[in-house]
DNA sequence: TTGACATATTCCCATATGGGAATACAATTG
DNA sequence: CAATTGTATTCCCATATGGGAATATGTCAA
């Protein structure tokens, strides 16, 4: 069995860069035209529009017309699935840090009384 | 060219799903060993430690030995590099929802306004 | 050492990928 | 209508994937 479609998912979208990158732009700029992508990114059109097919699939994105453009525009509320998903794991880290940040005192304290 | 591999980041690595299950089995219990991944994730063991594989590469678990066994356990703090990109949008889901609400309330107020 | 158990690695395969190039389609303008 | 511009789609290709089966490696126990 191949990897899972990259259109599986929000999370298999989001795995290539150039999308998030995309992702990044969009969320910066509001309604984007395919072709400020291409220019901005310095990625060719077709790649840009097939990235962008990628990201409308799995809900990350929405299309206008405007013209004879296409504005896109960021979906973010499916970026919120992905934040919780991680947000779990939360405690975790902060765990994780709490032990480093202890270790760090507890060798700073250990210098002050070697040095005293 | 192909897809970026599962083990050039740690978007890429939990792209597929068992893995993700994997990474919250781990937050659950602590210190896993193989085994009691492949008896409760019920997928068999090549799988489960070709997974656990590409999880190490991105630094998302660590390994330690205890007799025969390796047990895995969660690197949260890679996690929290998935939940601070996704953070950077939550003002663009929270607005997005305001819009929600917003429609929602004027729609039950056309309604008052109506049967009154 | 031999055997039993836990885990990792290898090999084979079907498949989806992302890039590039070319082209199709769509909308606007003259 | 034809020409132009903006975007999407198609085709070809090299490549990494995840699964399954088999096997290798590692570690303990008798």
């Amino acid at each position: 069995m191949p990897r899972a479609a990259t259109t599986s998912d929000v999370f298999n979208a989001i795995a290539e860069p150039r999308r998030r990158q995309i992702i990044e732009m969009l969320a910066r700029r509001g309604a984007v035209a395919v072709s400020a992508l291409v220019v901005t990114l310095g990625m060719p059109q077709p790649a840009v529009s097939k990235h962008l097919g990628v990201l409308r699939k799995v809900g990350l994105v929405s299309v206008s017309k405007q013209g004879q453009q296409r504005l896109y525009e960021l979906e973010a509320k499916e970026l919120k699935l992905v934040h919780d998903w991680a947000k779990k794991f939360e405690q975790h880290w902060s765990h994780h840090l709490d032990r480093i940040k202890q270790r760090a005192e507890r060798r700073a304290r250990e210098q002050r009384g070697l040095s005293n």
